[in-house]
DNA sequence: TCAGTGCCTTGATCCAGATCAACGAGGAAA
DNA sequence: TTTCCTCGTTGATCTGGATCAAGGCACTGA
């Protein structure tokens, strides 16, 4: 008889492939939780009690001092946030705030710690998220570093979506605000960017976004990050 | 009997925690690797055959297109590059070039992403690294996302010793050109903030950097990345 | 010894994006 | 309705760092 969890645990990049064994032991010691928009999970600087895997919802993670917050990235549901802190059993280094309503599996970190040396499948697995994720922080330094305004806000929206060609209507993954300090500019210059993109087919509804033309986008963002 | 490359994977980070076990299988499939200063181990876009881990001398991570290189961080004795690449079989999303003559241990990706499955310890250790790693490089994100030039340089400065106050003097882990990319400036901005930051006692003498108080520079720095 | 070549610094100018300051368009409360 | 909000847009101006263009200095090799 498997536990009522273990459906919800299926859904999490992080648990999905794991063996039934490993999935029945993660399930007796995690907890649903709802939260709701704006909310914020946890805070930076204060110490992991669990890691965070979205069901439904997500949140957008901020480092740096309050009315200097930096936006690092979205998280959505399938994905994990916090698990290195809670490994390490070190202090968050960013907040989350919630940017729906939603619902997360809380993982004690304690017992993520003591499960990770016990369970090769899990240690395996998140080694191989943490790798993942590793990859999309070093295009986020690469693209930065090395190119303008327009061009990373035209490599973000290609990334929000599955589709490769053709026209695409998306829903934006936070506040506008919010988005401006993910690509690092202010929004003031989000605002202007966008009205550049028109130029190349990118329309703007409130938090919904219309591309004419996904190809006429990636053309814009240089051969190295697409 | 131990093998004889165990005392190698002892100094590497990666694997000194490791039980006696793993670490005679580890050494099985290990090689020893000199290199030269200037050489580059790998190149962006390759396919992954090895992690490397610096037993001597290091290395400097490289992204993005030739002329536009963006350096990522600097990698010295006892860390490893490459584990999230070689983890997941993808292509390399940087390159590396020596920033000193040296020596690596080569693992083999393909052994690597075998053992990671069958031993508990090695795929524990794998996460907990690449946890530590991840912290880095969103201080990093944060750092360009919210501070100026002087901040970040002064920051990397103060990273680049244990002392925590008084004088002391440090050799930078690069060409001043490289030291630049990492801070996301020009060689030019480089040379200029580092001369503004001759008021609060740091004298350069080629790669070599004396600074008068730890404490008077990460002043500097505001508190939320010290 | 002198040319050739990298690496770094300095100076002058330029520009992308920040900052400052209004202002309009919803929403919620009264 | 009006009165606040908060969010986003727009315009004008400022500025940190980039870019362009010369040198300077140390090393190498003939």
């Amino acid at each position: 008889m498997a536990h009522p969890r273990v459906p919800f645990l299926k859904k999490i990049g992080l648990f999905a492939s794991l063996p039934e064994t490993s999935l029945e032991t993660i399930a007796e010691v995690v907890g649903l939780q709802r939260f709701s928009n704006h909310a914020y999970l946890f805070r930076e600087g204060e110490e992991p009690d669990f890691v965070y895997s979205f069901v439904e919802g997500g949140v957008v993670l901020l480092g740096g001092a309050d009315g200097q917050e930096a936006v690092i990235e979205f998280f959505g549901p399938g994905e994990s946030v916090l698990l290195p802190a809670a490994l390490l059993g070190l202090p968050y280094l960013a907040s989350a705030r919630a940017t729906s309503d939603g619902q997360a599996l809380l993982i004690p970190a304690g017992k993520l710690r003591q499960l990770i040396d016990q369970d090769v499948a899990l240690a395996a697995q998140c080694a191989r998220v943490l790798s993942r994720h590793w990859r999309v922080l070093i295009s986020q330094i690469k693209e930065i570093k090395t190119h303008g305004a327009a061009e990373r806000l035209a490599h973000f929206l290609v990334s929000q979506t599955e589709t490769q060609a053709g026209p695409v209507t998306l829903t934006l993954p936070g506040m506008k605000k919010e988005i401006a300090t993910r690509l690092g500019i202010k929004p003031e210059t989000l605002s202007r960017t966008l009205k550049k993109l028109r130029d190349y087919g990118v329309e703007t509804e409130g938090d919904s976004v219309r591309i004419a033309s996904v190809e006429r986008l990636t053309a814009l963002v240089s051969p190295a990050i697409r």
